[in-house]
DNA sequence: CATGAATGAGCGTTCATTCAT
DNA sequence: AATGAATGAACGCTCATTCAT
């Protein structure tokens, strides 16, 4: 479905190594790092690059959209676990804590998400994944909700909120600090 | 020691000049904005840039320090209102809720500070700024701390932390919920 | 010899929808289409357009050629009629007003051409069917002056000079004009 | 009027440096030359060309433009004498062949002109010149056809007709001999 | 002091062509 | 014979910065 032709064994080889390679020229420069800069890590010509993505954007939210799977299924897998008598609330900020690590240890790969910002939902792949981890996340909330863990008022859209203003960039101290705060006023009153 | 020479009168309009047109440009373009670009919008040849700024960052940093002044300012009469009997807690939400305010109203500034993020402390005009609002703050804080309205353990630092995570480049309602959601765990337990 | 081996069958078949496809392509994006792009619309791949024509030049040129065979028969068909007793001179105007439209139609063709000029010998298919033309015009353009229709010193050359710089990719009334102003110049005197 | 500062002795320099090389290029190379090699050329870094033209376009156009302006200059001249008693037809005709000689000598720019075609009234230099040139022809047709020397349905438009299709690129016998045949139908009948 | 012309490395992107599969 | 992934030089263009005027 999401691709037509399953794609020859070489080529596939070679996105991901594009993309393996993009992840980490983002994660070390930043998501200005140049076409020629990650052609060259994935050991390819940016040629290559350009014929498995259309143009820098597509690639960097090719990249975004890889990382977040990880998180769609950590989603899943807390709603699964959720739904087998683990509380809800324990799964949900577990979850939360896991997922401000990822964006720590990927925050310039945030850094480029945010750059897309407006567009992040032109990309299939990201549509896709913020479709399944949605999902998890509806339902995991609406149990915590219901196991009176969550404050009631809470929402799917908060969790975008606070993981998009998540300080990922900063030292670790810092980033407990601001989950301290924040977790302070999720709990139901 | 900060200003070797007064600088001439006509200078100084130059500079000022620059710093407006800059702020200008830079909250209407982004951070992005050329140098020939501010230049343009200054009145000024692009030279006269590099006279006054070494480069493009100290301009940058220069029009974010300035615009901290206002808020520095801000802390200041919020402190002295509340060594007047006013409310420590309300002056200091309050001030926080202005804060907020500027920052949606100058984000694209926020973010120009947000990508000097390393050595924000490296330019001199930051510095200073920083310390008179740090100085207000401190005071501020444990005023609200001593009359059991803001948590005990919070410090300038998290007003830091809270301020550079604040969504400034999200629609109002985004920016609403997330105060709201943060103010909930602020007050004294 | 202009076919060493007579073409398989499926093969035959491909060159005929490059063909197609290539006169459809140039047509409506002009003369720099990608090779890429004629091989989608060929519904072949890249390599395939390699294996029937060394490089993009014998691609055009093979197309130009092609697009030219029409034209070669309407001359043929036109002499023909002038020798079953119809007046050369009415079949000779006829020919060119229909080669101007043929060109109107096809402007981006009789661009691409023209691109070619310099080496239009070059092209096996190109010479074909330009001797086979020549022949007919030749014949025509002699009946057509023995019946004192048409000024004495014209030659097959004339053709291809007003030919080549016919305004094909003018609007129609331009066309029009133009065809008006030189055909004054072609009656015999 | 053209120049709201009359720029710079050095600038100016260079802008005529760069006007003549990329005359010279465009003539040996085609309009396809690469800005790097008429920077190259011209003896500057490709910056300045950007500096002086915004882009490959307008630099192409004030080349054209300023070619076009010797022949504006000619059409006024051909008009003065024939104000001054020389025969309208004479000064026409004679007009017309320079003007394809010019074209002749000129014909990688012609064809640079032609690559322009939609926009040719969108460049500044380009519309002047066209002015000139059309207001002095517009006059010059008109006396030649008081003469009794031009036919009556002859205008302006019919020149840029007749001088856009010149086979510029041709030898010199095929130029002749076309202008033999286009003028042939010019005459008064 | 101010000017603004000049620099040139760098960027994203395209495309004719090759060759391993 | 056909495929289509890969190549990589080339292109138009940008912009922080320098320095002669």
């Amino acid at each position: 479905m999401t691709s037509p032709r399953p794609l020859r064994a070489d080529a596939a080889r070679n996105r991901a190594r594009i993309m393996t390679a993009a992840h980490e020229q983002i994660t070390e420069h930043g998501p200005g790092v140049s076409m020629e800069q990650i052609a060259a890590a994935s050991g390819v010509a940016v040629g290559t690059l350009y014929k498995h993505f259309p143009n820098k954007t597509d690639l960097v939210a090719a990249v975004v959209a890889a990382a977040f799977t990880a998180v769609a299924e950590d989603a899943e897998a807390s709603l699964q676990r959720a739904d087998q008598g683990s509380p809800a609330i324990t799964e949900f900020t577990g979850f939360l804590t896991r997922l401000m690590d990822v964006a720590a240890h990927n925050h310039a790969v945030k850094a480029a998400a945010r750059d897309l910002h407006a567009d992040h939902d032109a990309h299939p792949a990201m549509r896709e994944v913020e479709a399944r981890a949605a999902e998890a996340l509806t339902r995991l909330v609406r149990a915590a909700q219901e196991q009176r863990g969550l404050r009631a008022d809470f929402t799917v859209d908060d969790v975008y909120l606070l993981f998009s203003t998540f300080p990922a960039d900063q030292p670790p101290a810092a980033r407990e600090r601001w989950l301290a705060l924040v977790f302070t006023g999720l709990t139901a009153s």
